[in-house]
DNA sequence: CAGGATTTGTTCGTATGTATA
DNA sequence: TTATACATACGAACAAATCCT
């Protein structure tokens, strides 16, 4: 019933603070409260109705507040059960040499990836003109589910020419690892030639596997690895849940 | 009344695709389409039940074929009035030296700048970090709203410290460029430091502003840019329309 | 402006085949 | 083998947005 943070501490009309929106000073005054420690990582935030009585506001202003910080990332809500700290999301860096396995394995994470599907497919367009071989050549799709410490990370779908890697699923069943599949193929070194990036909503199957609502936003990420003598070997288009990572471009 | 593709072109049982589900086929038979001019950008496709018919397979499986395609961006459904090709992206290259009037005046495209809102205010705990200056250090914040040929690309907020920048917001108003604005603080050379990437639901301001729909995913793009030297002199956060341009990656 | 036709969005239900445990 | 879950596919009805007369 009492609210979690000292009464008093905030509060409406604290001090000069004009010129600033209402919602944007409740917003504020949250994300500091979180920022120094005094809402933990999945701590509830108090019900909407008490911080608008609290501020003195009407519960609109207190949500605009809160959409905020959703929008964000700080906070997440969740009907029926309250709004919750969010806690600190995976940092992805993206970078000549991209690796799944060792970005999660470096944050100290189990590493996941199940194959989910797979097919062998005459090359669309896209993909042709990606992989640098000519359309309706054949093509080894896998659909892979990678998952970091048993949290569904991101659903990737990747391309390689079945001329040079026609059992690439099996392998990749066997090693649960790409890098692993491309070197039982004799590539021992590839890199990141180029990386595009947008985001959409998760669609059903998506939503699903990540485990994640269904409408909320995903992260596209459509990449072509090649050899270092410049032969690609591997398009893929990942699609990662927004709200548990953050992709890093360092500079 | 009669479907714009020639009738016979494509249809239930056109070759041996045996292995392959039903929506997959359909929604390749599109891209397909669509790749080859069939379907110009903004052309309409025919309703779902049209094709439903043509393909002689439920509507709900002509649907996922379409929501397929509508995740990778190559289409759009409008409710009431059809499903539309998209026209390309913007391609938006993310690197050390990123200027959005160079992007957008590079792709042929009118640069627009609107400062929408401007305030000092002090430093929160995320902004001093990332400009190394004191909690509470007064920051100048800048609200803009970027538009490339009369379409908004991105809502933008900047924080560039007060103490050297006090009249930042002036300055701006009146060149429309933050690369200017530095320049007018003695600021001639600036690069990027770090981007960090990740998605969200546009909430109902940047909505309004970039002109879609009001749970449209949009891009999040954090960034800090700094001289030389190293000194940090704006940190920004921008949001873009997902479904308007892609970032670009090079490696 | 009204109202009907068109079109996509949503939610029930049913059935089948296929991996997985 | 059984049981469970999942993806595919079909059917019917209704809701909601848009377009057109």
């Amino acid at each position: 019933m009492a609210p979690k943070h000292p009464s008093g501490s905030r509060g409406p009309a604290t001090s000069s603070s004009e010129g600033v929106t209402l919602w944007r000073r409740i917003a504020d005054d949250f994300e500091q409260a979180i920022v120094t420690g005094e809402y933990a990582s999945g701590d509830r935030l108090p019900a909407e109705t008490d911080i608008a009585a609290q501020f003195r506001v009407n519960r609109h202003t207190v949500r605009r507040a809160l959409a905020e910080l959703a929008e964000r990332g700080i906070v997440k809500a969740s009907r029926g059960s309250g709004t919750f700290v969010e806690g600190p999301k995976l940092a992805y860096p993206i970078g000549r040499r991209t690796r799944f396995s060792e970005i999660v394995g470096q944050a100290g994470l189990e590493v996941g990836g199940r194959l989910v599907a797979h097919e062998t497919e005459p090359a669309k367009d896209s993909v042709a003109r990606l992989l640098k071989i000519a359309v309706g050549d054949l093509v080894v799709r896998l659909d892979i589910l990678r998952t970091a410490g048993r949290v569904p990370i991101c659903a990737a779908t990747s391309w390689l020419p079945a001329q040079t890697m026609a059992d690439a699923a099996k392998v990749y069943r066997a090693t649960r690892s790409i890098t692993k599949t491309l070197a039982h193929f004799g590539i021992s070194d590839y890199q990141r030639q180029e990386t595009r990036i947008t985001a959409a909503l998760a669609d059903s199957i998506d939503a699903k596997r990540l485990d994640i609502g269904w409408l909320q936003p995903v992260l596209v990420v459509e990449s072509v690895d090649v050899t270092p003598a410049g032969q690609p070997v591997v398009t893929s288009r990942a699609r990662f849940a927004a709200d548990r990572l953050v992709l890093v471009v360092k500079n």
